[in-house]
DNA sequence: CGGTATCCAGGCCGATACTG
DNA sequence: CAGTATCGGCCTGGATACCG
């Protein structure tokens, strides 16, 4: 830019659209709220539990844990309980016993399915490229111990 | 499914394409370690990095620090270092005195976030929803008592 | 079955001090 | 300026036990 040029140049630099100055960049206070909203959504958990619920419709709670897998009840409950609190999921109550308790997507829990759509995509097509960047530094790493 | 209607039928249950039955799905194990790399990129900080580098272009590592806001300099040694392990980033070092160290977005780095682009309009968009629905969520929990 | 309540280990992360 | 190193609090999240 100014002339002082690096060890290492921006060759890969490829131009690319902002695609993304995204609409609520003005206000900052705005933008907080949307980044903890962000932080709420970007979960582990949550993202689990959102594509189980993308793919598989109404489940009950103890599937849900078994599609995820991995998952203890107590995350379980409470990241169903976060989702239901944000309107992403219902939590529909059957009177019944042994009990019987039914989860599934609203329309907002939908869309933010949608919208991960694109980061699913990414890491599924990038995956490869990931790990080779990984192993490739932490060479680089243990050559320089 | 089996006759046994629910209490809250799924009135609501917008036909929805399921636009993200991601590429994927097939194998459990590449399933695993797209949710691991997911598990790494959907961190907070490092979505806050990577909107400021997307947003600033080539920044240097206080200036990233004073972009984000609150915070610490061990989670953005750590965050850029993880970045850097991933290629998302590029670090260049300057061989001046004070130290001069350039971070930037790779190719890889600007395709995901573009991603989260997504993710970040549908936080925007739906904001109020959400919040409306924790109001009232909270409410219903309160009266509860 | 679908939770809640309790205990507790591990790691996340900030604060501080020091270095090239 | 751009880190590394160390300490310590806190919070996450697993394991377990119990309830309606």
């Amino acid at each position: 830019m100014d002339g002082t040029e690096p060890i290492t140049a921006a060759e890969g630099e490829s131009l690319f659209a902002p695609a993304c100055t995204h609409p609520t960049a003005e206000d900052p206070a705005i933008e907080a709220l949307v980044e903890a909203i962000i932080g709420q959504v970007a979960d582990k958990w949550t993202l689990l539990v959102l594509e189980e619920l993308t793919a598989g419709g109404t489940l009950r709670f103890t599937e849900i844990g078994r599609r995820v897998g991995g998952i203890s009840q107590k995350m379980l409950t409470k990241t169903l309980r976060e989702m239901e609190r944000m309107g992403l999921v219902t939590r529909t109550v059957h009177p019944v016993v042994p009990p019987h308790v039914d989860y599934a997507l609203t329309d907002l829990g939908h869309t933010l399915g949608a919208a991960f759509c694109g980061v699913w995509t990414w890491a599924a097509e990038n995956r490869r490229r990931i790990e080779t960047a990984q192993a490739a530094f932490d060479e680089r790493e243990d050559a320089r111990r």
